[in-house]
DNA sequence: ATATTATTTTGCTATTATGCCAAATATACT
DNA sequence: AGTATATTTGGCATAATAGCAAAATAATAT
């Protein structure tokens, strides 16, 4: 595999593992409804501010949300909404697997 | 939040969090060519067997592949395709982030 | 039966991720 | 200046991940 090829896989993996934590992912479907504030993630996720504000952190390195400071405090929006898209398939992804799981099941009889 | 949406945002999380390792998504991206066996991606990622053998295990708990042993060799193929569509998005998501350093980088000077 | 090939599993180690608490920072308010 | 509020950062403990090497399994070939 060429180098380029290398570099670029883990430059799409960063942003899919970004992605992949149920507080980053439940933050990036609620800025899928407008800009939100740290607190309100706060309060909906159920953890610590420091913890909230790290996962903002990853999702900003990935270049999925960006932030802006007004006044005391800082809003998130989602960069690239796109990524909300992903959600159908993802959701067939779990269907099948779902599915899968049932006819194993049916077999084993 | 409620306790279905929080199961829900685990296993979609899950599925994101299979496909973000390169060579996950190396794996994942050659699937898409049509079904390779273990070996091919040994090759291919210049990793250990046993660390593809997982890898692969990883994507296939994630209802991402499917494994189909054929004598001595096991065959691995994409069960939802449609995950390799989430690539136009990323590529979006790095592009989009390139700008953004571009801008600072100007507004520093 | 033994040997060979392909793959998975186990054991181990090093690294990274997660979460909390406490401390630091930044902004607005008095 | 001092206080209150919102957020980030540092420190630390614990858990999860990734990789290799060696052993275990499974299928085929001799």
């Amino acid at each position: 595999m060429d180098e380029r090829r290398k570099t670029y896989l883990e430059a799409k993996s960063r942003v899919l593992k970004a992605l992949g934590h149920p507080t980053r992912l439940l933050i990036a479907e609620e800025l899928g409804q407008g800009e939100r504030c740290v607190c309100e993630f706060v309060d909906m996720a159920g953890v610590d501010y420091s913890t909230v504000s790290r996962h903002l952190n990853v999702l900003k390195q990935a270049g999925i949300v960006k932030d802006e400071k007004r006044g005391k405090q800082v809003f998130y929006r989602l960069l690239v909404p796109c990524v909300l898209s992903f959600m159908e398939c993802i959701e067939k992804v779990i269907r099948t697997g779902a599915e899968e799981r049932m006819k194993m099941l049916e077999q084993d009889q």
